[in-house]
DNA sequence: AAGCAATGGAC
DNA sequence: GTCCAT
DNA sequence: GCTT
C-alpha cells in the first residue's frame, strides 16, 4: 500500500477527445499512472462531471474503492502543471448535491444554459452598466495585436452576455458565484463598479490617448487596428492629419471610408433601412417577379439604428435567382445611387471535401455579395415622400417578418432622376475594363452639389478568359473622392449589404445575416462542439456523413440544432 | 495546455 | 501570411 | 480571460 501511492482513472465522458488525449500525453511525461479501468487500486477517480451525482451515469458505485478520491479535472490539471499528486483538497472533490444544498443558480441567468444561443438576449436588460464596460474591455483587446487578445476581447464578450441575461440588476458580487464566463478580472470589474460607481481599468483605458485614436481611426471604413496604429506612429492625431498626409492608401475601401467618414459614422436609421428597401423592393419585382428581400443585421433584431444596411436576396425558385445581383446593380447605378463597391464570390456548399469541384467551379461561378456604398437622400429620413418605382405590380412580395412590416409597397419617387452613368458594375457575362472615372457634375435641385459619379473599379473577367487578374480599381485618386464628398448636401453616403442566396439556403443566411455576431460564433461553436456539425450562413453540415441539412424555416435551423427557438428580438447577444 | 466561428478579397 | 470585412 |  506504501509503494503504489497513486492511481488516477478517468472517466472519458463530457471530455473533449483531443483534451482527453493531450492530458494522458502529459500524465506519461509526468510519471502519473493512469488506470486504463476503474479497479480497485484506483486511488483518484476524475471526471468532467461536476456532481458525484453525474459520476455515477458513467460508473458503478460498487466499482468506486472505498478510499478513492472522486475529484475534478482541475485537480488533475494541477498535479500536471506542478509534475506531482497535489494534496487533494474541497474544492476538487465532486461531492453530493443535496437538493436543499443548491441556492437556486436557476434564477440567476435565464436559465442555467451555457451557451449563449440557449438563452435569449434582448437590447433592454438590468445590466448595462456592466456589459457597457466589459464591451469597452472587448474593444480594447481587439485593438491590441498582442497574441491572445482576440481571445481575451471574447472572454470580455461573453461575460457581457451573460449579464444581459440575467433577470435582476446585479447589486451583489456575490449574485455571480457559479456563474459561467465570471473569471477573476470581470468580477473585479464588476466590484469595483458595484463600490465605486466606476472601473479605474476602464476609466483609464477610455480617456487615454491611445484608445481615443484607435477608436477614431478603426471608425474608418477599411482601417482596422493594425493601420490604425501605424497612423499613430506617425503621429497622426485626426482624420484630417491623415488627409493631408497625402495618399496613405490603395485600398478602395479607405479613400472611400476616409472621404466619407462623416456620412458613414452617422448612424442610419431605419426610416432610412425602410426606404431604401421599398426602392430595391420596387426594382426586385420588375427585374424579377417573386423576388424576396428581407431586411437584416440588427434592423431585424430590433435596433432602431444601425452602421449599415443588410438585404437579404433570394428567390423560391432555386436557381432562379442566378444573376439578379448583377440586374440590380445595374438599376441602382443608373439611378445614381451607387459611389463604390465590391463583389464577391460564394463558396459553392459541398467544397468541403471534393477536388472536383475546384474544376467545377468556374461553371457555377457567381457573385453573390455585394459590399458597397450608397447616396441616400436625406429625404430618406423623413416619414414619406412619394417614389419613383414604376411599374410596380401590385405583387406583393412576401416579406416573412412580420414584425418589421418594412416593405409595404409605398414606392417612392424622389431625387433619384435619371442622370445616367457610364459605370461598369462588375457583370459576369461581361468581362470588363475599368472604367476611368469620368465626373459627371449634376447640380441638383436645391443646392448644387457634384456628384461625380464613378466607377470604382472593374471587373472581373470569366475564368477562362485569361486576361486581366481581377479587380483592379478607380483611378480616381483620393484627393478628386473628397473632393466629390464635400459640398453634397442632399444626400449621405451608406453602407449597403446586399446577399444573394438560393432559396434552398435562405433560411440559414437568414439566421447568420440577421445575428448577432456573437450569436453566431456562439450557435457555430455550440454545433460544432457539442453536436459535431457546421454550421454557416450558406447550411449545417455532418461532416461525418458527408451531408446538409435542409431548412424551410428558420425554425428548422434550430431544431437541427436541438435548440428553442429564438425570436430575432432574442439574438442581441 | 489548448481552444476560442466561418468566410472571402486585396496586397 | 497579414489585414480587413461580414 | 475563461473554460475544459
Ligand atoms: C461583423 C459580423 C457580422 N456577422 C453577421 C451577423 C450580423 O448581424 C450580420 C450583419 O453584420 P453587421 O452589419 O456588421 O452587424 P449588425 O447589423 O448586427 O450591426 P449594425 O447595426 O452595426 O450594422 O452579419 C457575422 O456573422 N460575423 C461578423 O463578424
Ligand atoms: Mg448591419
Amino acid at each position: 500500500m506504501e509503494k503504489a501511492l497513486t492511481l488516477v482513472y478517468i472517466i472519458p465522458q463530457k471530455f473533449q477527445k483531443k483534451r482527453l488525449n493531450d492530458i494522458k500525453l502529459s500524465m506519461v511525461k509526468k510519471k502519473i499512472p493512469n488506470a486504463s479501468i476503474l479497479g480497485p487500486d484506483v486511488t483518484h477517480i476524475v471526471s468532467e462531471s461536476d456532481s458525484y451525482e453525474q459520476v455515477l451515469r458513467f460508473v458503478e458505485e460498487a466499482d468506486i474503492p472505498e478510499e478513492a478520491e472522486i475529484v475534478s479535472t482541475r485537480w488533475l490539471v494541477e498535479c500536471l502543471q506542478q509534475s506531482k499528486i497535489v494534496l487533494v483538497l474541497e474544492v476538487h472533490r465532486l461531492k453530493k448535491i443535496k437538493a436543499d444544498n443548491v441556492i437556486s443558480p436557476k434564477t440567476t441567468t435565464d436559465q442555467n444554459y451555457e451557451w449563449a444561443c440557449q438563452r435569449g438576449a434582448r437590447l433592454e436588460h438590468f445590466n448595462k452598466k456592466f456589459t457597457v464596460d466589459l464591451e469597452l474591455l472587448q474593444t480594447h483587446a481587439e485593438f491590441c495585436n498582442e497574441m491572445h487578445s482576440q481571445s481575451r476581447a471574447l472572454a470580455f464578450r461573453r461575460a457581457s452576455c451573460v449579464l444581459k441575461t440575467l433577470l435582476f440588476p446585479l447589486t451583489h458580487i456575490k449574485q455571480l458565484d457559479g456563474v459561467k464566463y465570471i473569471g477573476g478580472h470581470v468580477r473585479k470589474v464588476i466590484s469595483d463598479l458595484l463600490d465605486l460607481g466606476s472601473s479605474p481599468e476602464v476609466e483609464e483605458i477610455k480617456f487615454s490617448d491611445w484608445f481615443r485614436k484607435m477608436k477614431l481611426f478603426t471608425s474608418i471604413f477599411g482601417v482596422g487596428p493594425a493601420t490604425a496604429k501605424s497612423w499613430i506612429e506617425k503621429g497622426w492625431k485626426s482624420i484630417e492629419d491623415v488627409r493631408n498626409a497625402g495618399h496613405p492608401s490603395k485600398d478602395w475601401r479607405i479613400v472611400w471610408g476616409l472621404a466619407f467618414h462623416e456620412d458613414l459614422t452617422t448612424p442610419v436609421s431605419r426610416q432610412e433601412a425602410d426606404r431604401f428597401m421599398d426602392i430595391l423592393q420596387c426594382e426586385a419585382q420588375n427585374i424579377l417577379p417573386g423576388t424576396i428581400i428581407t431586411l437584416t443585421g440588427g434592423f431585424r433584431r430590433g435596433k432602431s439604428n444601425g452602421h449599415d444596411i443588410d438585404i437579404l436576396i433570394t428567390h423560391p425558385t432555386d436557381g432562379a435567382e442566378l444573376g439578379i445581383l448583377s440586374k440590380l446593380l445595374d438599376v441602382l447605378d443608373k439611378k445614381d445611387i451607387i459611389l463604390s463597391g465590391q463583389r464577391m464570390k460564394n463558396t459553392f456548399s459541398t467544397e468541403a471535401l471534393n477536388e472536383e469541384s475546384r474544376s467545377m467551379h468556374g461553371k457555377f461561378d457567381h457573385f453573390e455579395k455585394w459590399f458597397g456604398i450608397c447616396k441616400f437622400p436625406k429625404a430618406f429620413q423623413h416619414p414619406t415622400t412619394p417614389s419613383g418605382c414604376q411599374s410596380s405590380k401590385e405583387d406583393s412580395t412576401e416579406v416573412k417578418d412580420n414584425k418589421n412590416s418594412s416593405t409595404h409597397s409605398d414606392p417612392l419617387g424622389l431625387p433619384f432622376m435619371e442622370t445616367q452613368l457610364t459605370r461598369n458594375s462588375n457583370n459576369l457575362s461581361v468581362p470588363l475594363v475599368s472604367v476611368k472615372t469620368d465626373l459627371k457634375h449634376r447640380s441638383n435641385v436645391k443646392n448644387k452639389s457634384y456628384i461625380s459619379n464613378t466607377c470604382v473599379y472593374e471587373g472581373e473577367g470569366e475564368p477562362h478568359v485569361p486576361s486581366t487578374k481581377k479587380f483592379k480599381h478607380e483611378d480616381c485618386s483620393e484627393k478628386e473622392v473628397v473632393e466629390m464628398a464635400r459640398p453634397q448636401t442632399d444626400w449621405l453616403a451608406r453602407r449597403v449589404d446586399l446577399i444573394v442566396t438560393p432559396y434552398s439556403q435562405y433560411y440559414y443566411a437568414l439566421v447568420g445575416w440577421t445575428g448577432s455576431k456573437h450569436f453566431n460564433r456562439d450557435t457555430r461553436l455550440y454545433a460544432q462542439q457539442v453536436l459535431n456539425l457546421r454550421l454557416t450562413s450558406h447550411g449545417l453540415y455532418d461532416m461525418k456523413k458527408q451531408e446538409a441539412l435542409q431548412a424551410t424555416c428558420e425554425e428548422d435551423v434550430f431544431r437541427h440544432l436541438n435548440l428553442t427557438y429564438r425570436d430575432p428580438m432574442d439574438r442581441n447577444c
